[in-house]
RNA sequence: GCGAGCGUAGCCAAGUGGUUAAGGCAGUGGUUUGUGGUACCGCCAUUCGUGGGUUCGAGCCCCAUCGUUCGCCCCA
């Protein structure tokens, strides 16, 4: 095929399915902005060592999946994989942290990841996301993950599970870490090839594995919530009380490791039933090193980030929206009578009404029939004779009653009828 | 990066080696040249993602390539 189309895993948001990006839009800022956050804007490109630093070399989205050139001045560049990073180097470089006290940001925006597509994922994708940045408190993290169980609450979905877990502090992984690798060793050539490969590379993950014999293996591996410091313990154990307390169900999921390197103390995702392979819907956690990581002061944080196609996904299962039609279309014939309904249309739309003017030049006929399938309720009709004598015929489509009236007349009858 | 399936009009498709490529939706023209939603009639793929091969003959078989879907890996 020698016509150019979109790349491989890009998508094009056509009109029809646009309506589900602004219902979720609308009902995500509404619930964000009464928490008192605030929308922030980053650049989709950035410095590759910023990726390199913040999200960890070691793990799978710096290795293979970022997006990464060399540009004109010959920096190297990369398409952000992921919000994080971009909104905590913003942080850090405005010196927000300098206004004191805490910063609730939000954004939202495409994300790239060099990956093969399949169902709910792409390479172009996009993610809404929150920053809590400057508390330590179990409230912190409990405030976040209501807000994200708010807002999938207010678009209606079902069938979600909210996995939680504490990967600990630096220290507790490490710990953890060197146990997991001291328990599997033995079983090393049982384990499926993957698993062995993350052996060395990240224990961790092997937990996780869908191989059936590692999944054995791994049933008697030690628990991370075993080596947990009585700090990292009474925090996650406080998370957790909180949690029940707002009445927010939740799944303890030992295994539940996040792909990217700065998470530490609480984890979580959302996961629905009712997606492929690709089912987790909203990701986060704390991230307590990343601020000075990036050159900040020492700023506790937390966040997490949705993946919106696969809500949308989500959303069409559930009712079809369909897009708004017309309040009144508007039918004409003749030159004067054509050009004469451009100037009223422009006028009723200045007071209010969403009008669309038939163009065709077509017969009266076929003009009716667009205007009915346009879904308007209201056909206006304009021909030489209406010009000559100011007036104006108003059609109710529904009920195909139709009223001459003047056209002076024409805003007052249609505010009776709309 | 690995594995499997698929690719016929704007959309949904029938067709599985024999020559004119079903059907439906949508579109469009007409019956009805100042009045829509129904009905009826007509039109709408010299061509089956692309390139090559096998064959007397290919949408159908083979190879390559591109795209797509699903899964692995990984993640939102």
């Amino acid at each position: 095929m020698d016509n150019i189309q979109a790349i491989r895993g890009t998508k094009d948001i056509l009109p029809s399915e646009v309506i589900y990006w602004q219902h979720l839009e609308k009902t995500a800022s509404k619930i964000l902005e009464k928490a008192n956050y605030h929308e922030i804007r980053t650049p989709i490109f950035e410095q590759t060592p910023l990726f390199e630093r913040g999200i960890g070399e070691a793990t799978d989205v710096v290795g293979k999946e970022m997006y990464t050139f060399t540009d004109r001045g010959d920096r190297s560049i990369t398409l952000r994989p992921e919000g994080t990073a971009g909104v905590v180097r913003s942080y850090i470089q405005h010196k927000l942290f300098a206004s004191g006290g805490i910063d609730r940001l939000w954004y939202s925006g495409a994300m790239f990841r060099y990956e093969r597509p399949q169902a709910g994922r792409q390479r172009q994708f996009h993610q809404i996301g929150l920053e809590l940045l400057g508390s330590r408190a179990a409230r912190a993290d409990v405030e976040v993950i209501a807000i994200a169980t708010d807002i999938l609450k207010a678009l209606g979905l079902k069938n979600l599970s909210l996995q939680l877990n504490s990967v600990g502090s630096k220290e507790d992984r490490q710990t953890y870490r060197q146990a997991l690798v001291n328990y599997f060793t033995p079983y090393q050539n049982d384990l499926d090839t993957d698993s062995q490969d993350r052996l060395t590379r990240n224990p961790l993950r092997i937990l996780d594995s869908k191989d059936q014999k590692t999944q054995e293996i791994a049933k008697n591996a030690p628990n991370i919530l075993d080596f947990l410091q009585d700090d990292s313990r009474s925090h996650f154990d406080k998370v957790c009380t909180l949690l029940t307390d707002l009445g927010i169900l939740y799944e303890l999921n030992p295994r539940l490791v996040r792909g990217l390197d700065y998470y530490t103390h609480t984890a979580f995702e959302i996961i629905s039933e009712d997606l492929g392979a690709q089912a987790t819907v909203c990701g986060g956690g704390r991230y307590d090193g990343l601020v000075t990581q990036l050159g900040g002061v020492e700023t506790p944080a937390i966040g997490w980030a949705m993946g919106m196609e696969r809500l949308i996904l989500l959303l069409e299962q559930l009712q079809p929206l369909k897009p708004q039609s017309p309040d009144i279309y508007f039918v004409s014939r003749g030159e004067k009578a054509e050009n004469q309904a451009l100037v009223m249309a422009q006028n009723l739309r200045q007071h209010g009404f969403k009008v669309e003017l038939d163009l065709s030049g077509s017969n009266f006929a076929k003009q009716f029939k667009r205007g009915d399938r346009s879904g308007a309720k209201i056909c206006l009709v304009l021909g030489d004779s209406e010009v000559e004598t100011g007036i104006i015929q108003v059609k109710n489509l529904e009920n195909a009653e139709q009223k001459t009236v003047s056209q002076d007349q024409l805003l007052e009858i249609l505010s009776l009828s709309l």
